[in-house]
DNA sequence: AATTTCACG
DNA sequence: ACGTACGTGAAATTA
């Protein structure tokens, strides 16, 4: 792959230095601004960076990738060499002599959520949302062939956390009935019975379910749908009004937060929020959001480490081959015994819906496959 | 060491 | 008028 990578981005890189009409660094965000901003002068209200320079990210890209060509190359070309660098051409690196495998190393004590994260490598973001990427997830494979490879994910985890939390009765209700939560905020948002849905109506209510998780603002909404602000502002408000119970509980959150300049997790864990009470409108909206967010992340991070202690204690109990190898912060990943498919297909995913009871049912999919892959 | 970009949930 | 969605880690360039 790593060759493949290489040649294919090589291809890509002569066609930009053709269309640029020179040669440059095109691993350089600086030399690349100058070269679209300045000599193709691609957008006269091409955004700066802080340090000054033009700010070239796939955001920026993308709005600009029906102008010219060269964009579009650009954007692969950055997708190649980020698979390259960061995963076919490291990862064989980090393979253990003693064991021939790949250990991550998971830090407790990182982020300000509960979360774990993984380093040396990080094993919690290899590529899974682009073709070339889910190539790269098909070598994450069982440890010998009496062995396959057992996925078990939360569905929604943070919209149900969410849900229970403000007890919002239609949205609690959705889940109860195991609808596409999606659809059924479009329903509620855009005032059609469910059947009549369309598409765009579900992507945008999705959009606005994660908004709402991280602390949506309409500017926020506005960008991530290439919709007016006006609009984005209209659909926020109808959300509010339609999942009253939602807007109640993060007006309680941030009341809360702002009297003990803490909020907390199920389990109890804090995160102090010090600018919440800030007269600086930067600084509080961030801590605002901080507020809103952080219960709702650290406590499915906290649900899914019980979760984990659980799954764990009955392996040992039963005395199974099989092993826990990830955790991917909704997700465990398993090395599983051919022989023990069947029972930890039955047992992990009713141990990580019984790791806490919430107003809502939890749903763990649990799937197997020859590789990371197959497994979802 | 800081900045920028981009991979994931 | 401001300045804007949450949480991470790694690679490459720049200072």
């Amino acid at each position: 792959m790593s060759k493949e990578l290489e040649r294919e981005a090589a291809e890509i890189e002569e066609q930009v230095y053709a269309l640029a009409g020179e040669t440059f660094n095109l691993a350089s965000p600086k030399q690349l601004g100058e070269i679209l901003f300045g000599k193709l002068a691609l957008d006269p209200k091409a955004k700066k960076t802080k340090s000054g320079q033009y700010a070239t990210g796939e955001e920026v890209l993308s709005k600009l990738a029906g102008e010219h060509e060269i964009v579009r190359l650009i954007l692969s070309h950055r997708q190649l060499v980020k698979l390259k660098s960061t995963y076919v051409d490291a990862l064989p690196e980090l393979i253990a002599q003693d064991t021939g495998r790949i250990h991550t190393t998971y830090n407790q004590f990182v982020t300000a959520t509960g979360r774990l994260s993984s380093t040396n490598p990080n094993l919690q973001n290899i590529p899974i949302r682009t073709e070339r990427g889910r190539e790269i997830r098909k070598a994450f494979v069982p440890r010998d062939a009496d062995h396959v490879i057992l996925a078990a994910d939360y569905s929604q985890i943070e919209l149900r956390i969410m849900a229970s939390f403000a007890e919002d009765t239609s949205m609690i209700e959705a889940f109860k009935e195991g609808q596409d939560i999606h659809a059924a905020t479009a329903a509620k948002i855009f005032q059609v019975p469910l059947e009549e849905v369309e598409s765009d109506m579900r992507r945008k209510a999705k959009t606005a379910n994660f908004g709402i998780i991280y602390g949506i603002s309409a500017f926020g909404l506005a960008e991530r749908l290439s919709i007016p602000r006006g609009e984005a502002k209209a659909i926020i408000e109808t959300y509010f009004q339609q999942f009253p119970t939602v807007k109640a509980y993060m007006d309680r959150v941030i009341e809360e937060a702002r009297e003990q300049e803490f909020v907390s997790t199920l389990l109890g864990r804090k995160r102090y929020l010090r600018d919440i009470n800030s007269r600086n409108f930067t600084m509080r909206g961030f801590a605002e959001r901080n507020a809103i967010n952080t219960p709702i992340q650290g406590s499915a991070a906290d649900m899914i480490k019980i979760a984990m202690i659980k799954v764990h204690r009955w392996m040992e109990a039963e005395g199974l081959r099989s092993k826990m190898i990830l955790q991917v912060h909704d997700e465990l990943v398993f090395d599983a015994h051919k022989e023990e498919v069947e029972l930890l297909k039955q047992e992990i995913p009713r141990l990580m819906e019984e790791a806490m009871e919430l107003k809502v049912p939890l749903v763990v999919e649990v799937g197997t496959g020859e590789n990371w892959l197959e497994a979802h």
